[in-house]
DNA sequence: CGGGTTTGACCAGCGC
DNA sequence: GCGCTGGTCAAACCCG
């Protein structure tokens, strides 16, 4: 049972909620080279984008690839809520920025490039998000103590605005939901998403101490598009290095790139795009594109996951 | 039995 | 203040 079915139908759409907008939110990731898979008709819509209000993908990923360049390429401020896959979100979040942006912006100047930084900046925050998770465990906690089944309110003491980790939206284009991507992910929660008829999971990094989670939903106008979104950086080594399963095929350089972990997903996107042409000169580029049945993807070709997800379609930008 | 998933409930933030 | 929505929790359930 889907969560799709039981809800009604939604008109949500990431895309077109907002076509003028989209221009500006997110950039043409085939600007430098050409897919060699033509999107199907609802993709139709992306291609007829002005090219000139998207940024070539690769030029963000020139240089260093921590969330700070990236932030920097993408021209916002390093707030929190940089990158989100709907204008309706961020519309909404953009308020949030403004408040948020201070924390993120000391880390950022303090250690522009280094993927430490990040990491530290990732651990502050992440200790920040224990704490409230653990607040919010303790407050859960109060309220049974304090009896009464669930009291509704607990007095908190007031604290500051929860700070989030940078975000990064990935589309890519599949047909099953989670992609694998070398890490291990928990599923804690799936919401029904207002106005699409397909449900957003959550999940969390397994490996303890890492922070990160993603969000995975479905584009309600392509189906076959999956918008991922990261949040947080790992603080581990890449579980597929160790495995060597889903990264069996992949070059020295991009594992030594993915057991860092540190700058993931940046730092392997920037040598898995085809217009780095360092990466995956051996390997077909229809596979960058290439639909796959889900039990090829779950089964005897992870791998062909892995790719899919480590190139995507596009990054959303939030427009400011 | 351990780890992952499902799912209803709860909570916080935001807009009206 | 109220309602809506996104995000999270956690018990129940599933599966190898």
């Amino acid at each position: 049972m889907s969560n799709h079915e039981k809800k009604g139908s939604y008109h949500y759409d990431p895309f077109d909620c907002n076509p003028q907008g989209f221009n500006r939110l997110g950039f043409n990731f085939f600007q430098d080279n050409p897919p060699m898979y033509n999107p199907p008709t609802p993709s139709e819509n992306l291609q007829a984008f002005d090219p000139t209000s998207y940024m070539s993908f690769t030029d963000c990923l020139h240089g260093s690839m921590d969330y700070s360049s990236l932030s920097r390429a993408f021209d916002m401020s390093c707030s929190s809520e940089v990158i989100t896959p709907t204008t309706e979100e961020s519309s909404k979040k953009t308020a949030t920025v403004v408040r948020e942006s201070t924390a993120m912006t000391t880390s950022e100047n303090n250690n522009p490039s280094t993927p430490n930084s990040s990491v530290s900046s990732s651990s502050n925050e992440a200790a920040g998000d224990e704490d409230s998770g653990n607040n919010k465990k303790d407050k859960q906690q109060k309220g049974q103590d304090d009896g009464d089944e669930k009291s509704k309110k607990v007095n908190k003491p007031k604290k500051e605005k929860k700070q989030r980790e940078p975000r990064f939206a990935f589309l890519t284009k599949s047909e099953i939901d989670h992609l694998e991507d070398g890490y291990r992910w928990r599923k804690y929660g799936q919401k029904a998403v207002k106005n699409s008829p397909y449900p957003r999971s959550y999940y969390r990094c397994t490996s303890q101490k890492c922070t990160v989670k993603k969000r995975v939903e479905r584009s309600y106008q392509d189906p076959t598009i999956v918008i991922t979104t990261y949040e947080g950086q790992h603080n581990h080594h890449c579980p597929a290095t160790l495995r060597g399963n889903a990264a069996g095929m992949l070059p020295p350089s991009l594992l030594a790139s993915a057991s860092m972990g540190s700058s993931f997903p940046q730092e392997l996107l920037s040598h898995l795009l085809p217009s780095t042409n360092n990466s995956l000169q051996g390997v077909p580029s229809s596979m960058y594109y290439q639909n796959l049945a889900p039990q090829q993807q779950l089964g005897q070709v992870p791998d062909y996951g892995l790719l899919q997800d480590l190139v995507p379609s596009f990054i959303h930008k939030q427009q400011p």
